[in-house]
DNA sequence: CTGAAAGCGCTAACAT
DNA sequence: ATGTTAGCGCTTTCAG
């Protein structure tokens, strides 16, 4: 492994000039700056990023919290960042939450003894902001960027990327309501999930919006994965509730509900129509192609990198979803 | 962020013996030890791992290289992997390889300047040996550690975890033909993945074991995506070709092929059979829930994090596989 | 058993 | 425009 010295002997310089050459900062003749490049190239320099990070303060990762990894949506948020965050000359550093609060918070607080530039938070959980708040503001004191995905904590002086929920699950019951496929029942988490909780304030409204009463029968709350989503929906098939749609808070949940309306012989979406909410991958490959909401994550990816790059950025960027119409509604 | 010789200071020691107590290494009084213990605690004392990698020669986090984490073995594979690297102190820096051979490569030659301990390879895609070859020789030589996951490189002097492959399709094909499912297909990647052929083969012995001559007809080279398997099976079904039953090169693959069928208004499995391959998420909650192979990714990640860890463990690693019997077959 | 001191590779004042 | 130099925080000989 080359270092500045060998590079700065080579083009005849000091290790100074070496570091202004490649950093980009302070002037230097461009004779100079030629010989430099030449050395670099000839010895296949590359920076020693330990040593950079000690003496900057900081080093050149970020580390991404998400909830859990496996989860479609956040494995494809991931990926874009990933990209976007390499091209800006950044690492990820992956940290699989696993929703645990506990483990964000032994995270958060070895953050800059690991000399990170900087923690994506990435986890729709209902966060303990009485604890993590202060870790959080206390991040941002050592100089570290701090950015919030999914999850709105502007107000905390954490910017913000999210994507838009209420609006977007309020247009999808409105589409449900308009078909004729009511009564419509809501499958999702309604605490413990911070967009939970806005999900269903769409489907709420957009009940309101058609001058209907919520039926507390038809609003299941259970967590974010399949198998919930399946019991929950076959508990109300076999109590003989009456709905001809489910709005579900997550694909996982409507996939789930689909294989319990189709084990009891129902048919989708005649019987009963299912809307999923989140896009991921398989969605559009499962019989019926499950209708749900879109989500962007390149353009997540692309407003984070902003922030690290140190860009100007909003404190709140918001990302608009659409209906996404297949086979299931 | 306190330093070492804060807590010297205030243990009333040298900075020697804190790294000493702090690292167990070397011998240090009962006495000072504690005082050392408490200082730590008092001040809250991390050390500062840029500093620890600079002077060590190699910072404390694997680079993980994954074929796409938007896959789901990947995503995974990557969740145990960070749970059982951070069992031994390590972080995951995480490169998503998107099967691109140039960007492996150049992470691969960015490596040791990033302080990477180790890196742990986990592509299926064929390798151009003659020019990674070299490269993983030069890591090695600069004393990171390299694993490679689902790709047997042993003999290139790279310990491998991997997962069996050939005879675990073998068992498969021989069930379906058992259940009188024949002809039997097969479906999946033959060539640009280390892995595709050898499952390949596994078809091609069971048939031979049953006495059956392949079929060109019934062997479907594609990439490893929905599309891809959704398109293959559609060609062939509406090409009017005899099988009863699809083995699939993965998950994703059976997904596509199993919505091409019953799109065209076939019976699954009484028309025609499937068998995934992976065990992914979500094959359970499909219907006809997906029969498929199974993985076994917390397995792999415990023998990878041996090897970093620097416990002694074999040059390959071949994790069994079991057939999961489901609804498809 | 413990301390002094050198130095990992780099950057940023501070000189010139 | 360029060089000199002082560390960043830690570990590790080398003395004692």
């Amino acid at each position: 492994m080359a270092t500045v010295l060998d590079v700065a002997r080579l083009a005849g310089v000091s290790t100074a000039t070496v570091s202004r050459v490649l950093s980009g900062k302070g002037n230097v003749g461009e004779a100079a700056r030629e010989r430099v490049l030449s050395a670099v190239r000839a010895l296949d320099f590359q920076p020693n990023r330990m040593a950079q990070g000690l003496r900057r303060g900081h080093g050149s990762a970020v580390g991404l919290l998400v909830g859990d990894i496996e989860q479609n949506v956040y494995s494809a948020l991931t990926k874009h960042v990933q990209t976007a965050l390499g091209g800006i000359g950044l690492d990820l550093m992956l940290y699989n939450l696993d929703h645990s609060a506990e483990r964000l918070s032994t995270i958060l607080e070895a953050a800059p003894a690991m000399g990170l530039r900087g923690v994506a938070l990435a986890t729709t959980d209902v966060l303990a902001m009485a604890t993590v708040g202060p870790q959080l503001r206390q991040l941002q004191a050592s100089g570290l960027l701090v950015v919030s995905i999914g999850q709105r904590l502007h107000r905390e002086g954490v910017p913000s990327v999210v994507h838009e929920e209420r609006s977007a699950a309020r247009r999808a019951v409105a589409y449900l309501l308009e078909s004729g496929r009511g009564p419509v029942a809501y499958l999702g988490r309604l605490s413990g999930s911070a967009v939970g909780t806005e999900r269903y304030r769409g489907y709420a409204a957009a009940l309101g919006d058609a001058g209907i009463a919520i039926d507390r029968d038809l609003v299941w709350d259970v967590s974010y994965r399949f198998a919930a989503g399946y019991e929950a929906t076959s508990r109300a098939l076999d109590a003989g509730r009456r709905f001809h749609a489910v709005q579900c808070g997550s694909d996982e949940l409507a996939l789930g509900a689909m294989a319990a309306i189709q084990d009891r012989g129902f048919a989708i979406p005649d019987d009963v129509a299912v809307i999923g909410f989140g896009a991921i991958g398989w969605g559009g490959h499962v019989r019926p192609a499950l209708t749900t909401i879109s989500v962007d994550p390149a353009a997540v990816a692309a407003r984070v990198a902003d922030h690290f790059a140190g860009r100007e950025a909003p404190a709140l960027t918001i990302i608009p979803r659409t209906l996404l119409r297949r086979g299931s509604a």
